[in-house]
DNA sequence: AGGTCAATGAAAAACATTCTCATTATTATT
DNA sequence: AATAATAATGAGAATGTTTTTCATTGACCT
């Protein structure tokens, strides 16, 4: 057990790491809590440095990163490229499902509709591809916004 | 007209440009001509300026880039952000459609499909978004890379 | 507790993209 | 065709994000 984290915290946590043949660290252990515990559920690497920081936790950016991308390999986390460029990240619990981002505040919706995944799947296959993977963004004015 | 256009060059082109309020000059035009002229409809910037440097022109790649925004201001391209993270532009023909991007040799075939164009407007609407933009990228594996 | 090897932090590097600014070219006007 | 006004360009510096390097530290098995 790492120093720096306490018994209670312990636990959950770490399994899941170990599950995922990562060794369990305090870096990886806080990431995880973060990713967690905080109010939004899509964050950026420097959204997740900066809740590091002001827990007084003393992490690197560049460990930050690093752990960020070992657990997307891990499937822990889905890296999402939302619109202008840089990486958001949010647990991942298993179920797939698609954004709606208000291009005024940020707020994101998520949502799954049948319809459509079964289209694409027709589609990939009458195109003659093997899907891997697949996402849809969708961008927008949210209700809030739009009574400003 | 600017020097190291031929007359037979200028023309459609230029009329493009000037429709936009943007002033004829060389490398507009010469821009415009590897968008319209590259077999792969779907370019990044770095791609497009290694084509110039094929032709022999001249063209500094600030100059490709502040180019290609303002084409895309203009409505004359359109940038996507295919998962890797840099952008890639496409000759702007008006019509809206989807995009599959093969994981292994970087093929990309388009579609459109109006069931999934329909869901996309109502789910919209049902989390109360007004809609500015929406894009769908699928990946996979493409029939040729399939035999290897 | 000790040895092995992976993980970390700090800083440098890489990468795509944008900005700055002195120079040049285009356009409207003579 | 020459001129003036102003916008566009090229080179390189700067930016913002992400990755790499490498010496040090830490986790984990025995
Ligand atoms: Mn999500
Ligand atoms: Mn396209
Ligand atoms: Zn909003
Ligand atoms: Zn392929």
């Amino acid at each position: 057990m790492p120093d720096g984290i306490t018994s209670r915290e312990y636990g959950l946590e770490s399994s899941e790491l170990r599950k995922a043949g990562l060794k369990v660290t305090l870096p990886r252990m806080k990431i995880l809590d973060i990713l967690e515990a905080s109010s939004s559920r899509h964050q950026s690497a420097e959204d997740v440095y900066k809740a590091l920081l002001e827990e007084g936790e003393d992490i690197g950016l560049a460990t930050v990163y690093r752990v960020l991308t070992q657990f997307e390999s891990a499937g822990i986390v889905k890296r999402h490229h939302f619109e202008g460029g840089h990486s958001v990240f949010e647990l991942d619990e298993g179920s797939h499902h698609d954004h709606i981002v208000c291009v005024k505040c940020g707020r994101v919706d998520e949502f799954v509709d049948e319809t459509i995944e079964q289209r694409q799947k027709a589609i990939a296959d009458e195109l003659g591809y093997e899907m891997t993977d697949h996402c849809l963004y969708m961008y927008g004015i949210c209700r809030n916004c739009q009574s400003v």
